[in-house]
DNA sequence: TTATTTGGTTTATATTATAAACTTATTTAG
DNA sequence: CTAAATAAGTTTATAATATAAACCAAATAA
């Protein structure tokens, strides 16, 4: 009846970030932070397991002498995304199945 | 951006069970247990974390010289159920705001 | 030259979800 | 009749999570 949620999208913070990288080419961590009111340090985790979990890829630069962090959503976090967008809707369009 | 998520409301147990109160006049222990496949421990914990919001309302009584315990869904749930969907939509239509 | 800001990461804490173990009563089997 | 199994839950212990506080290194400003 129900599916699972998976949990690495199942988390406000990670499904803001995610929210916001799928519809977006990349996104520095400054920007994200801004986005999401999220504080540094929990940003700095959420996108780590992302990117563990192969969700986002994550590249380290340096802009005017200073790091720079740039995410970017990948094909499997896509379909990751689709995939708990479709089960979310079990639980939420409750339409007599 | 976005909205918060009522925490009482995201977490995959207790979706469920709203999910399946919002469709249905009034469900006991043991059709939940069926409907989220959850243990029974897990299952009354959160009833009661619900019930203990206002969200839902929990009947005791006996039947058959068993005890049934039955639930139904309150208005300030299905009001929480709502906002809670609204919210989300915000996450998961990546729509450009 | 020390204080502040930028752009983060690591670590500690508090909260949660979950299942294991327990409880009370009932029915069934020997 | 009594021991074992089942029903219907609840309580408690544990493991996982989310989150923020504290920290760090480099750069800039006072």
């Amino acid at each position: 009846m129900f599916k699972d949620l998976d949990p690495l999208l199942h988390s406000q913070l990670r499904l803001s970030i995610m929210s916001v990288l799928i519809s977006v080419e990349t996104a520095e961590f400054t920007f994200l932070l801004g986005q999401t009111k999220a504080t540094k340090g929990n940003l700095s985790v959420q996108l780590n397991k992302l990117k563990d979990a192969g969700y986002i890829s994550i590249k380290k630069s340096f802009r005017n002498n200073y790091p720079l962090t740039t995410c970017k959503i990948t094909t499997k976090g896509i379909a990751a995304f689709e995939k708990y967008v479709e089960a979310l809707s079990d639980y939420i369009n409750k339409k007599k199945k």
